[in-house]
DNA sequence: TAATATTCTTAGAATGGTTCTAAAAAAACA
DNA sequence: TGTTTTTTTAGAACCATTCTAAGAATATTA
């Protein structure tokens, strides 16, 4: 676990904000200034393969990264921009029961407004 | 509705494999030899503008289409590669039961073995 | 039909996220 | 220590996608 590595890790699990990769290098970058970019993309594609942090996909093309392993989702709001977390109960029973497939993994994706916006928009 | 537009419409409703778009370029440029990259990104925005088409978010960073409306996820096979579609019975009911946001749309992606290679691979 | 305006297509350049490369630095090992 | 392995670094390269500017097709009007 070398410095770098233990930054991004911490830059991870300090936020809910799902941030980018670009996003992680300028966070981990206030503490480490010298530390590079392929640093921070070599550790987030590491720390992927060893199931620390997991990868979402952006609605931009660019990925997000995420520390919690607790089953859950993701609202991506149009309006403000912010991905919130959510959880489905049952979900992961529920997709056993239907899916005659050897799953890893799955990745729960809601495109919309969030409640936040919903109210603002008829404040 | 120009001959390339047409196209590349019938590229994306006459398979099941979730093309690429450099994949629909191909297919496309069989009928249509001059057609150019641009014509076929330019399209598949507008008809997902549209919504003619669905775009799905592919593992490897480049998007797949859809034309398909009904309710479904996608299985991405690690081993053949493949994307297969399948359905949860209540599924967006179970979302808009779960869910305080206005949700627009989905995407439910599974990460696993299909069926197909699992039993390949217990010969 | 011709004249014009609008929309679409085209080739290639530009962009942006990510990966690769080769060399320097750090860490692990003998 | 000296040596080997791993990690980091800066910047080049890559690839999917978007942009640009000019030309072609299409629609509109007369």
């Amino acid at each position: 676990m070398t410095r770098q590595r233990a930054a991004i890790l911490e830059v991870i699990r300090s936020d809910k904000c799902h941030h980018t990769a670009e996003e992680i290098f300028e966070l981990a970058r206030q503490k480490l200034p010298t530390i590079s970019r392929a640093t921070v993309y070599n550790n987030l594609r590491a720390l992927e393969e060893e199931e620390m942090i997991r990868r979402i996909g952006g609605e931009d093309g660019s990925a997000r990264y995420d520390s919690s392993f607790v089953p859950h989702g993701h609202l991506f709001c149009s309006v403000c921009g912010m991905i919130y977390d959510f959880s489905i109960p049952n979900f992961e029973w529920t997709l056993g029961a239907c899916s005659d497939a050897e799953v890893d993994s799955y990745e729960l994706k809601l495109r919309g407004v969030c409640r936040n916006c919903k109210s603002c928009a008829h404040g």
